[in-house]
Order: C-alpha cells, then structure tokens, then sequence
RNA sequence: GGGCCAGUAGCUCAGUGGCAGAGCAGGGGACUUUUAAUCCUCGUGUCGUAGGUUCGAUCCCUACCUGGCUCACCA
C-alpha cells in the first residue's frame, strides 16, 4: 500500500471496523480543474490510513485515485491565460496545457505535480482518469441506466435538493462536435446503440456514442454512478460535499433507489487552513501545494501534518514559528535523536552546499551522531536551507551578505579597529572553539565591550545586530571571505576619509 | 436555517470514566565568552453553561451559549 513507518490511527481503524468483508474499493476523487493542494491531499491521506487499517484487519483493498479527467473546465484557473475562455465547456483532458511544460492537456498539468509528490511519498495508489475510464466502456452501463431512469433521477434531485431540473434535462451530458459538454440538450436515448441523440447550442442535431466516451454522466448523478461501477466500498468527502441537500444526499439516493448499489462507506473531513493565509482556494490562487511541503519535510512528516490527530477536525497548518518544533517533535517520535532543527537551520545558512564541514560543525556542536550518516544529514540539510529560505521567520533567516551592507557605515572606530584586528589574526583553518576564544580576547584587549564586538560581527556578515554562536559561524564560512569582509570596513573608512 | 468542528493555564494545544497536563510566554535564581541562548526553579485552572447516566464525569448522553468553517461541483 505504502511504505510508511507511521502507525496507523485510531479512527482509521474504527472506520475499518465499520466497513465489515471485502473485498474493498477505497477511492478518492480529485478534480484537476487548478492546482491539487496539500487539502487535496488531506482526502487521499483519509483514504490511504483507512485503507491501510482495511489491510490490517486482512481485507483485500484496491486504492484508487479518480481523476475527473472529462469534467468540462467552468472557471479559468488563476495564472492561465485568459483565452482559456474558449475552452469553457470542454473537457480537462481536451484542453491543451496551459504551460511550456508538454503535458497532454488541462489536466496533466495540474496533475502532474501531483501525482509526482504521490510516488515521492511511496504511496501506492492506482491512478484513474475518468475520461480513460469513459472510453474504455466502464461506465457504459451505469450510463444506460441512469438515461432508462431520467424522470426518477430528477425527482431525486427535486425532492432532496430542492433543485428543479429544466425541460428536457437528462443526467448524461454528450460532447458537441464544438468540444463543449455544456448547452446541449439530449432528445432521445438510442440503447441498443449506446448512444444519445441531442441538439447543440447551435441547434444542429447531433449523436453521441456514451460507450466511447463521448461525453459524461452530470456530477451528482456521475458520483452514485461511480459507486458502482468501480465498485467502491469507501470514499472521504470533504464537509462542503456533505451537508444536506449536497452532492452526497443525492448520490446516496440515486445509488440505493436508481443504481441499487449500497452507500459506500464514509468519513467526513475538515478543511486544512494555512496559518496566517487562510482556506486554501485553487480558484483564489491560495495553494499550498504538497511538493512545496516536500521541500521542507519527509513524506511521514508530511502524512503526519497533514491527517493531524484527527482529520475530521480542522486544522491550522504552521509552517513558520511552530514548523521547528513541528519537526523535532516529529523526528523524537520516530524514535530518533534529533539535531534541534534549529540548529540545523543554522548551519545549512552557514556552510551551504558542503557536507563535509556541515558535518564538522555538527561534531562540533556535539552531535557526532548525525554527522556519521552523511545521507540522511544532506536531508535534512536540504529540508532546512529550504526552510529557511521560504518559510522561516526573519529571526531564523542568515543570508550571508554577498556584499558589504549600509549599516557597516555605522560602525564606530572602534569595531572596526576590532574587525581589523581579527581579520589579521584569523588562521588559515579556522575551529569554532578557538575562534570564539580569538573574538573574545580580541576585544577584551582592544578593549571593546563584547557585546559591541560580536554586533560588529554579525553586521559586516548578516547585516543584523545578532546572530547564531559567533565562532562556529564565522570559521563555517570561507576564511579569505571573512579577511576581506572585516578588513574591508577599515578601508571604507579611509576613502572617506580622504574624500571629505 | 442545515451540517461539521471547537470551547481545558496569559497564548498554542494534549489528555483520560478514578488526585487536571505539556510547550511557549511570564516570575525568581545561576552563568556573564556574545544569541533566536544554556542550566535550576515557580501552575488550585468555575476543564463554555445547565441538566442526565454513574460509586465516581473534563471525558459518555441531552439541551443550550459562544466562536470558526461550510451549504447546488474549489476538499
């Protein structure tokens, strides 16, 4: 299923128990219309833990990514082009990528990425498109019958909806020569061969074979339908889905009454809202997307934020002020003795791409531990200086300054007599213990207060007044850079000296 | 109006049918080789309100109050 270390949770297992035998088809389905988000995401985790506690208890389970691949595009998602306007009405998988990237529509660009960060998590989940599943026949039957029960199908939707279906509404939506699956209007059904007679919006009279996906079932109708062609005996539904009168009280009917298929099991999942942002939105450009979460963290870390303790709870995603914690947390409970994520912050600033004195400075710092798995220590690296340059406090933030900032021309005479001094007196190979005790005598014996000293420091390197354990920092960095930087101030001071 | 979720320490939140917890913040102390630090130390809170079940309820049930989100295709 996946290969993941993190227990399986309580109320996975509770919705396992309540399944009963299988075999079971636990499915998930996501509309590629924008951006797949890390809420996108919170459905399949629900999917995955259920499944997974299915298979504990010995249960055959197939795990099922439904994309809704045929769904006619209805807004133009923020950041594509504006022309995409034409292509309203028309299917997903027959809108060309709206990128540079070659994907083969629509919606392989919004589901690539994905379904990419799905593989990166190991999760074994087999991915459907539904306008594959249309042509191949699957839901040839399933559409034959709801076109046989139309009038039945409708009074569901009256009396559970309130909605009242127009003149010649039917549940099948066939697809124009023009592409458009929108503002057509079926006038006879055509059993024997599988096919729908229907005006356009033109008003020419066309055909449609529904064996070859030549068109879709409506959504309320195609979710009961779903049901049972795949066969499925669970699905999470997000809350906007569940309350009465929504899509899940008319499927539950239309599946009992029309389809004779009994309701799949189910559990109803609470929004992930990004802390200080907001709900996430594809339509608003609100996304936080799960390879973003990648960058920062490990897949189980990632499943583990994500579900939370429970996700039919809401949940606040921090990924700034609480993400370190977050993260040691995390590790402590995977049984690991963490580097305080911090200081790993810390130190992938300060040595960048170098995992020989990132190790260096761990052993320094005391833990030998970690700088012995050199692998597992670029990882964590990475999820650090990644951290740092995205989502991370200003206070965590140490970007090593490319040149001299502004405020080094605040610096009194006597730092930078003291950044002079030190830069003459810097070894070659510089260690972090010696060099904090060379800072400190430095200024002691020019007789500047350490505190002036080390802010003198941390301005010519960071541009701030403080920064991380000055002697480790400053012999982490390259010693020539460091040379050239301190003495540099003194020069400063002489040219303007001779200029005014 | 319907649905879901929440209400526990200043803040963020754990928690269990059996004496109320953690982190952070805050107070006090130590260190004084600097920090976003480090070490020691300090917590009686109507567990939202009112009932009910129980030997016993913060926990289970009911009603209510307050807040958040959601309600015809954005999870």
């Amino acid at each position: 299923m996946s290969n993941t270390s993190i227990a399986i949770p309580v109320w996975a297992e509770n919705v396992a128990a309540g399944l009963g035998g299988g075999p079971h088809v636990v499915v998930t389905g996501i509309s590629p219309s924008g951006n797949i988000h890390a809420g996108n995401l919170r459905e399949v985790l629900v999917a995955e833990a259920v499944a997974r506690a299915l298979r504990a208890r010995g249960e055959e389970v197939r795990f099922l990514f439904h994309a809704d691949t045929i769904d006619p595009l209805r807004k133009v998602s923020p950041g594509v082009p504006e022309e995409y306007t034409r292509y309203l009405g028309h299917s997903l998988s027959r809108v060309p990528d709206p990128g540079d990237d070659g994907h083969v529509s629509y919606a392989g660009h919004f589901l690539a990425p994905f379904e990419r960060s799905l593989r990166e998590m190991e999760m074994e989940i087999e991915v459907l498109r539904s306008h594959e599943l249309y042509e191949r026949g699957v839901y040839t039957g399933v559409t034959r019958e709801a076109l046989e029960n139309t009038d039945q199908l409708r009074r569901i939707l009256l009396e559970v909806s309130g909605r009242e279906m127009p003149e010649g509404w039917s549940p099948f939506q066939p697809r124009a020569a023009s592409g458009d699956l929108t503002g057509n209007r079926v006038v006879e059904h055509l059993p024997e061969q599988n096919s729908v007679l229907f005006v356009d919006r033109e008003g020419r009279e066309e055909t449609a074979d529904y064996s070859k996906g030549e068109g879709k079932l409506g959504w309320r109708v195609e979710l009961a339908a779903r049901w049972k062609a795949l066969g499925v005996t669970f699905e999470p539904f997000g809350k906007d889905h569940t309350s009465r009168g929504g899509s899940t009280d008319t499927a539950d009917r239309m599946a009992r009454e029309v389809f004779g298929y009994p309701v799949p099991g189910r559990y109803e999942y609470e929004w992930i809202q990004l802390r200080g942002v907001g709900a996430m939105s594809s339509s608003r450009g609100v996304t936080l997307l799960p390879e973003d979460m990648l960058r920062i963290m490990p897949p189980d870390a990632l499943r583990q934020m994500v579900l939370g303790r429970d996700p039919a709870r809401a949940l606040d995603i921090d990924l700034a002020e609480g993400f370190p914690q977050f993260m040691d947390d995390h590790r402590s409970a995977a049984g690991e003795p963490p580097v305080p994520f911090t200081h790993l912050v810390t130190v992938a600033q300060t040595v960048g791409e170098e995992p020989e004195r990132a190790g260096e400075m761990l052993r320094r710092g005391g833990y030998e531990a970690a700088a012995e798995e050199p692998e597992k220590l670029a990882r964590e690296l990475s999820y650090a200086r990644n951290w740092a340059g995205e989502w991370a406090p200003e206070q965590f933030r140490l970007g090593v300054l490319e040149e001299l900032p502004e405020e080094a021309g605040e610096l009194d005479e006597d730092q930078r007599r003291y950044l002079a001094t030190v830069a003459r007196r810097l070894p070659e190979e510089p260690e972090g213990e010696a060099v904090q005790d060379l800072l400190y005598s430095t200024a002691r014996e020019l007789g500047v207060k350490p505190k002036k000293a080390f802010a003198a420091i941390y301005t010519v390197l960071l541009g701030k007044k403080s920064g991380p354990k000055a002697g480790p920092f400053v012999a982490g960095l390259p010693g020539g850079f460091v040379r050239e930087r301190f003495s540099g101030v003194m020069r400063d001071t002489e040219d303007a000296g001779e200029e005014s």
